[in-house]
DNA sequence: TAGATTGTTAATCGATTAACAATC
DNA sequence: TAGATTGTTAATCGATTAACAATC
């Protein structure tokens, strides 16, 4: 672990960026957390909670190992990486190792998202229940349909897209959840920028290009299905239970 | 490029799979196809597609490098895999690549899906139009909820899960898209490996266990998130339009 | 104490990128 | 022919795993 970037290893409940010298010349940007770590972080946490539901104190990084069936040391750099740190022979204390997750992940207070596009998907995940353990809470959505504006069975409201950017001003919300028809993807997206949202969540099959500054995470069923086609069609062969690796908790 | 399992590199419309060796002593399987690899396929043979649409009649790595951002070499590479070939100067015949790359995915000839859950995503995914550029044909779904049961607006039917077992038998269909609550996924997952599905697109958050055999692939929201949350919440410090890596081509 | 476990450094492994000869 | 491009072998890079000293 030679490099220069993993300095603040320690605070208390978050390791605040990837970055360790944010205070250099602005040159290079240095190298971002590992994606594989993050991706394996909600996994962790889902475990770590339900541990700390039964009453359980501590976890040692083999407990986490053989529920997953991941390597130890992976898990333990992970953790560390996380910000979490722990003590020989008893492990990490659940008490400090959860909330040092959910704050490295910023998942400790929740952030507020738009559903764009009131279709089936879009008020899918507009009614999510399980968004609240990951720190997003889903606040309404928009639509251009005249048709699906008003106040959903749930008690979530829909609104016209023409109200978005006041919206998104008056309350802050940064991350939209796109959940349009490929065809409007590129344009929505922009207005999203527009309206000053940072974050866009993809769910549609269109690959966007955005501004400078805006964050891009797409849920791409096409590569999901790509693997599990592709195995479907050669497990015959190699015996065995074939897991795919994981693509996103879901609706 | 050393190991014996790549041996039959020119099947002409498909690399029949990652096993070089399925005659082989059945002592240890050999190495699959990298994940990765497979990943980014779909992006190739949409951009094919849409050049192929164009009129276009060759291409070569360094135009897919170009649109794609990525090195030419890994795409030749990956386009070898999946049983392409092109020549020297001119590059890959259209006609003959994207074919290849629709046979190695096994999207030449639709296969057909059920959604189990017709809640608002399933309905979205039974639905959704975009599947059929996938090789992907969803023609029914089930659920347990009597008002669910029916003809859907867009003439596709809802069967009681009581009917499951019966239809996957009478129709054949291997693949089953999970929508139901998380609460629930494990069981109906079991009850479709046990009325003889072969593949789970699992868009519960739920982490199934499944017997031997059974292929599954997960949308795992959480993963995609924890991307998302924390790249948004340091990306004011990292100048720069920052992309997330992608997670599946969505409804 | 003895032993499980952390933190850390070194080795391995696999995927990506670079280099280059072959070819149309 | 000259030059773009393929196919292929070697080098790099990053992530995972192994080894081991420190510690409670």
């Amino acid at each position: 672990m030679p490099d220069g970037w993993m300095t603040d290893t320690r605070s208390d409940h978050a390791r605040p960026c990837g970055h360790g010298g944010c205070d250099e010349k602005a040159g290079m940007s240095t190298p971002p957390l590992p994606a594989p770590t993050l991706r394996r972080m909600p996994a962790y946490l889902r475990l770590l909670r339900a541990w700390e539901a039964e009453g359980r104190d501590t976890v040692s990084c083999t407990h986490l190992a053989e529920a997953l069936g991941l390597d130890p040391t992976l898990i333990r750099k992970d953790l560390q990486l996380a910000g979490g740190s722990g003590r020989p022979k008893t492990g990490y204390r659940l008490s400090e190792l959860v909330p040092a997750l959910e704050g490295f992940l910023g998942w400790s207070r929740p952030s507020e998202a738009f559903v764009i596009g009131a279709g089936n998907l879009g008020l899918a995940l507009l009614h999510y229940q399980g968004f609240a353990a990951h720190g997003l809470s889903v606040v309404a959505a928009f639509d251009d349909d005249a048709r699906k504006v008003g106040t959903t069975g749930l008690g979530k409201r829909v609104f016209p897209m023409a109200k978005l950017a006041d919206l998104v001003q008056r309350m802050g919300v940064r991350l939209a959840i796109l959940c349009v028809p490929d065809a409007a993807a590129q344009a929505v997206a922009e207005a999203c920028c527009a309206a000053g949202m940072r974050g866009l969540w993809n769910f549609t099959g269109a690959r966007l290009s955005l501004p400078e500054g805006a964050v891009v995470e797409d849920i791409d069923l096409a590569q999901s299905l790509a693997l599990l086609s592709h195995r479907l069609s050669h497990s015959l062969a190699a015996g065995g239970r074939r897991r795919s690796e994981p693509t996103g908790t879901a609706p």
